[in-house]
Parts: structure tokens; C-alpha cells; sequence
DNA sequence: GATTCGATCGGAGGGATAGTTA
DNA sequence: TCTAACTATCCCTCCGATCGAA
């Protein structure tokens, strides 16, 4: 099973086309796209090969333009900002954000291709894919630690201590 | 934003159909499944338009100006759009929306340009300003009905029904 | 009855704060 | 033991389906 987003026009779209109670977005999508109704089993699961992304140096330019959005301050929580920031993150460097992401806490993991390498240290964490990447993210934290959390990720980065504090105060 | 599941063979079907750099599921999916573009509420019904109406010509276009659809598609609560096509529908036409403000239900109002006289005609109802205009609404009211306030509006203000019932559906 | 309308109340999300561990 | 760092419980707010009223 994959995760993807959809906005809501999508979604809501997907969910009015259900024929059958209990019908998943698979079924549904596989209908709607005329696609076999097999259960396709042979669908092999390309492993997600990341060829080794280019070393760049720290773009911070394009960083601000990611998060030069109107869009950051019109989110009215700070999770909403949370995941707007780590998504412009992985972004603007893809291969940094991956060797920096093992960042943890005493028990928590907080970054994982997979929702559940986070259900599984710890209780609650809430995980949530960070949009346009593969990664998911703990989110039941205060404000301060998701601060901590974008300050320990951006310096593993390897972004300037001033940019870092600039962009954690946008959370 | 909303998160759905689907097996490998869907995922990767619809990541095959990639057409532009970064382009998001849901872009692919809005494609793939012929639903209007970002932008276009309608184009087709718009261009279409027989300029019947008598009275001041309904400027269907501004509308669907205001009502930029990436936005609406965006917010994830009904309440939200509820909102959003409010403040369209207003600026679109102020003196139309001022007419057609009085529609009611058996107790409540569901308009005022004042919170307290919602407040007023009935037990809860959650009144809410409506972006960028003197207006308050109801907003303690199921998904349905958030529908039928909308239809019986663009109805008073002179909407023609295609288009009432198009907007109603973004909702 | 059938239908429309109201508003109660369950449920989800967010995140401060109380609690835990090193 | 005391403190700092971290966790996750739990309260609060917002939504809106459901069910009761007209």
C-alpha cells in the first residue's frame, strides 16, 4: 500500500464515485480509471531508487523562495507551518534532508519513509507525510519542540545558524 | 490536504502519467479523471452562456474569477469553502448579495450584517464573518444545508440554475 | 406521514502542560 | 536529589452528521 495526497475537490470526487460500502480508493480508482479489476499482485513494487543526488551547495535562496510564501503565514496552526517548512526543506535538497532525518529524540524517531518505523517508537506520535516527499513526521509535539525539530534538522543540514533561527521562527 | 490508499499497481499508474516535473497527484488524478482544471470553474458553462437575463447581466466571469478554484480545492473543511464562496458571491455582486441576504429558515436568519441578530433568531448558531464584506453567516449547519443557503442565494441574486448548482458543488 | 429545519453532541485535530526519564 | 530534556496525556476548539422538533 502507497499513501498519496489529494486535495479536496479530489477526494471528494473519489468518494461520491463508491459503489459498494467498504470500497477502497483502489477499487474505486480502478474503476474510474477503466483500469483490469485484478488484484494484481504482480504489480511489482519498483523499489524507490534514489540515484545519488549531485552534492549542491547550501541554496539558501532557493529556501527563502520556498518559504517566501504567502502561503506559510496564512496557515493558522503551527503544524500547518510545520509541514509546509520540511517540505520546502526536502525540497530545496532532497539528499541532505535524507542524511539529516535520523535525527531522534529519547525514545522517538522523528522522520521515516514509513508511518509505521513511527508507531513503533512511541506511544502517540501522530505521524504525517510531509507533502512532495517520501518522508512522514512526528507531529504530537508542542510548538517548542517542532521548533527543536526544524533547528537540529536545518543545522545536520548544514544550513547557516541565521537562516536556521529565521525559518524557526516562522513555525 | 487529504491522505489516501491505494496498492502499487494504482500508485504506480497514476505516477506514470507524470506529465510535468513535480506535478502533484492531484493534478495527475484531475487530469486522468477529466475534471476541470485549477482555474476554470466551468469554462465550458461560462463560454456557453446565452446572455438571457434581463435585469443587470449576471457577470458569471468575475466570478469565477473570484472564485479561484486552487483555493477552494484547497480548504479542507466544508465550513471553509462555505466561506470562500461567500466572499466571492458578495464581491461579485454586492447589491444583489444585499437583496437576497434576507432568505431564512423557519427560525434563524441566516444572514446579518451583524453577529448579534444571528445570535438572536436561534440557540447556537455559530455566526462567522464572511470575508471581505459587512456580512455575517450561520454556520452551526450540516453540509447539506451549507448547499441549499448557497442555492437559495445565487438563486435570489439571479444565478442561473447550471451555475448555482455547479457552485453548490464545491462546497 | 413526509419533509424541512434546528442544534445537540460525538469526533477529530491541535498543542499546552503534566508527567516521565535520563 | 535536582534539573533538563523529552513524551504523551488530556483539554479545548472546531466541524458537521445525526436525530429531534416543527
Amino acid at each position: 500500500m502507497k499513501t498519496i495526497e489529494v486535495d479536496d475537490q479530489i477526494y471528494h470526487y473519489i468518494a461520491s464515485r463508491t459503489l459498494h460500502i467498504g470500497e477502497s480508493a483502489s477499487d474505486i480508482l480502478r474503476r474510474l480509471l477503466a483500469l483490469p479489476q485484478d488484484n494484481a499482485l504482480g504489480a511489482v513494487t519498483v523499489s524507490d531508487q534514489h540515484t545519488t543526488e549531485q552534492e549542491t551547495p547550501v541554496s539558501e535562496g532557493d529556501l527563502v523562495t520556498l518559504l517566501n510564501n504567502a502561503q506559510l503565514a496564512k496557515e493558522e496552526s503551527a503544524i500547518a507551518r510545520f509541514m509546509l517548512i520540511l517540505s520546502a526543506l526536502y525540497r530545496a535538497r532532497p539528499d541532505a534532508f535524507r542524511r539529516a532525518a535520523d535525527i531522534k529524540g529519547r525514545k522517538r524517531i522523528y522522520f521515516a519513509e514509513d508511518p509505521q518505523a513511527l508507531l513503533e517508537n512511541g506511544k502517540t506520535t501522530k505521524p504525517k507525510p510531509v507533502p512532495e516527499s517520501p518522508y512522514w513526521v512526528i507531529t504530537n509535539t508542542n510548538t517548542g519542540r517542532k521548533r527543536l525539530i526544524i533547528e537540529q534538522l536545518m543545522q545536520a543540514m548544514g544550513y547557516s545558524a541565521e537562516i536556521t533561527a529565521e525559518v524557526c521562527n516562522k513555525v
